[in-house]
Formats: structure tokens, sequence, C-alpha cells
DNA sequence: AGAAAACTGAAGAAAACCTTAAGTTCCCAG
DNA sequence: CTGGGAACTTAAGGTTTTCTTCAGTTTTCT
């Protein structure tokens, strides 16, 4: 159907801080993305021609170059290389848009997994010019629940359903995983912020607030596995 | 029904500041055109000659050789090329018009990506004599919302609704984007000049703007969804 | 039954958004 | 050149929605 890939995709991870680049070179290592990991401007510069990145993942607030000074010198290259922004909720957000562009984007710490990932396979798609494929961008479907990225909508037999933002991002990840179970842990490292500082509880209720919106009236497709965690999947007819 | 292109648009890009190099150049490879950059005329010249572009975006105010000496020269080769001058905005606006020829345009500097697109696919329109194609001819519609480009008009249900320019804009962004949510950043980024100072605020009372001309006795059709951004589309259900 | 885990509902806190208003800039008419 | 108006921008208070916590209740397992 679609050929494989000839290469693995190339990512530059590029903070200051250790923690933050072991978080992003760990979760995209995982999805079988090539990382190399820089922590200042420069070296990201100089790691950046010789590794030839597809994308660079930037902090915006480095010690020895801005961010900002960083993604132009890649675009001056030969080849522009997109850029994943990560910048500071309060700090620059103003001074950032204007300088995401093209392909570009940006995600504010303290962010999310889920939401770093679906940026950069966001511009991944767009970069690569797989500009209007109907079928891929962004639909995730199971049973009836249809989840539509793009216009964030989602639906239930074809019911509309609206979900807050924290409510539509767990069921995405709900979705991503269906038919396989997911701890209350792994929910809140991949949904929540790496700062959240509370417990699974959190998690509890938002699982609540899902079913009363999407999983009321028909067959439910959210489950829970005591002392394991959920589940999205149809009901299985014969079970232990 | 429709013949796929048989090769891609190729565009020249002529500017000697590098940041707006880069910012129509990601721009353009964005939406599938084939970008060169040159930094200025004497540059320009030769990269014509070689690449053959089908269009060429020039700034009039270049180190070694004026704008309007380069489309001059470009004009005396074999093929004329339609040229989109970008010209600071206190400068010579009777000379532009002047020397503004055939398919020719101009925008001026600072300018909205949406406006250089937008002028950028007219010309490609007229100088292929696409000339009376009613589907592309700038007539937007979502629902009974009308936007009509030639005659800058605007109507819902037939009625006619007065924009001021911004709202205009504004407007057609959400319209092309009909059924996605788009983000305050993202209409900062592509409606908003490029060094616009701002947050996304203004955004928000321009979003107010529209909907008190447009969205006031009719179905709604501008949709705020909440931490994400805004979508024009249908209340619900209704899907085609 | 008792204990552990999960569910439910409510409420305060925080964030996002809406609305109004006032200040600024720019252009045109007088 | 100057006054007025339209359009743009910024500011700020009010409103709504969402996030988060917590405690009481129910379910499930041993």
């Amino acid at each position: 159907m679609r050929q494989p890939e000839a290469r693995t995709t190339k990512v530059l991870v590029v903070d200051d801080e250790p923690n933050i680049c072991a978080l992003l070179s760990a979760t995209l290592r995982l999805i079988n993305f090539e990382v190399r990991v820089a922590n200042g401007g420069h070296e990201a510069l100089t790691a950046a021609t010789e590794f030839e990145p597809d994308l660079v993942v930037l902090d915006v607030m480095l010690p020895d170059l801005d961010g900002f000074q960083v993604a132009q010198r890649l675009r001056a290259g030969n080849r522009p290389v997109p850029v994943l922004f990560l910048t500071a909720r309060d700090a620059v957000e103003d001074r950032i848009s204007g300088l995401t562009v093209g392909a570009d984007d940006y995600v504010t710490k303290p962010f999310s997994l889920e939401e770093v990932v679906l940026r950069i396979r966001a511009i991944l798609r767009r970069s690569r010019g797989d500009s209007d494929e109907a079928e891929d961008n962004g639909l995730l479907r199971y049973a009836d629940l249809e989840l539509n990225e793009d216009a964030h909508e989602v639906r239930r037999g074809g019911k509309l359903v609206e979900l807050s933002p924290t409510e539509f991002n767990l069921l995405r990840y709900l979705l991503v995983n269906a038919g396989r179970v997911v701890s209350k842990a792994q929910i809140l490292d991949r949904v929540w912020s790496y700062d959240f500082g509370g417990d699974g509880r959190i998690v509890e209720s938002y699982v609540y607030y899902l079913r009363k919106k999407i999983d009321r009236w028909e067959p439910p497709l959210i489950h829970t596995v005591r002392g394991v965690g959920y589940a999205l999947r149809l009901p299985r007819g014969a079970e232990e």
C-alpha cells in the first residue's frame, strides 16, 4: 500500500536542560526516530550540518545562542529544515508568531508528550508534501467512534460530541491505543504535561467525563481493567 | 476530471533580506511550488535564465540593481515572466503602477502571507489564460456565506455585508480553511503582516467584529474551539 | 465482611474568551 | 494644512468554561 521508508527519520533535539533532552530523545527513539541531542545553539548548528536532520526540536531559550538565531542560520543552509520550537508559556509566546514559517510549529513548556509527537508528525507530513491526502490526515476511528483532528471534532455514531481540550487529548490517546490497556501512569505521562504534580485520580475524573459524553447510550467502549488501567475496545462476548 | 499538472510551478524569490527570503520560500514550498532564491539583482538574472521560473517575486529595493531594471531585463528575454513586486509602503507607488504591466502586480512591505499567496495565485491564473473558469475566480462559499474576491463583497444569505480590509482578510482565511480549526497563532502568521508585534488578543477582537457583522442573526458559522482556536463550520450533525 | 480500587459529584481556582471602550494611526476631504 | 472619520490596536473588566482537588459512595476482589 504505502511504500516503506527508505531510511529512518532523523530528529535533532536542542535544549539546555538535560532532563528535557532525555525525555524527548527517549520518546522519539521509541517511535523509531533517529535522534541526536545538542545542549546549546552552536552545538546545534554543527550537529545539524553533520547529522542532516529531517526536523529540529529547538528550545527558544538557550544559554549561548537564541533559538531564533539558530533557526535563522539553519534556514540559511542549502536545504531548509522544519523546526518545532519549544517556548515558555508566559515568555515569548507573542514573538513566536511570525517566526514559525512554512511547516514550522511550536509547543509551550511544559508540554505533554502526546502534543509534541503529534506536532512532529504533522510537520513531517506537511514538509513532505503529503498535502491533501484525506486518508491519514488526522482521522482516528474505532467502531462508531470518530475523532477528526483537523476539525477537532468527535462523533459517536455520527452524533457530534463536544469535548474540552483535555478530554479530547485523553480520548485521542485511548484511540491511538485502541484495543490495548493503558495504565493511569502511562496516561499521566503522555497526556498530561511533564511537570504535572497530581496523582492518577485526575485520570479517573476525566475518564468519568468522557464516559458521560461519549459512552453513555451505546455499547460501551471505555472499559476499566481493575488494577491495571483503561482500554478502548468493543465488549467481548466471552471473557474469562 | 482534472488532469494532474505536468510539472510544479517554479517561483524565483529575489530579496536581499534573508529573513524575507526564508519566509517566502518556506511558505511557497509548503503549497508545492518549486522555489529558488536570489539575494541580488544580478544573481536574479542569472538564476532566471537557468531556472526558468513561471513567476518572479521581486523586491524593488536591491543593493546592486534596481528591481525595475531587473524586471526590464527579464522581460527583454524571449519569454516574458510575470513579476510580483515587493515594495516599501511609503515608496514610489506611482512608478509601481506604471511599471506593473500585463499580469504583474505588487504588494507593499510589510505584507501578510495571505496577501502574497493570493496575489501569486491571481497572477498565475491570469498569465495562464485560465480566464473564465467559474470554479476558482475568487468566489469562496460556505453554507449561505459568500465571499467574492474580485468584487471584494461578502454576503450572508444574499444580504450584502460591509467589512473592513482586515475583517475581510480574516474571513477569507477562515473560509479557505472551512471545517478546520485554526489557532490564533496561525491566524496571526497568515493574516497579519510578518512584523506585527502584538499578541493573539487582537484576533479575538476581530472575530468579535466579524461575528457582529456576519454571524449575528442566522445559524452561527464561526465557532470557538476553546484552547485551540476558531473554526468556520455548520453547527452540527449535518456533514457532506 | 473487609479492603482496595474505582466512580461520582461538587466546588474553588485558574484559564480562556468576550465585550466594551478608549487611544493611535492613517488617509481623505475641505 | 487641518479636521474628521475609518480602521487598527491595546487595555481591562466581566463572563464562561475548564482544570483540579477532594470527599463520599459504589463496585470488585479476596
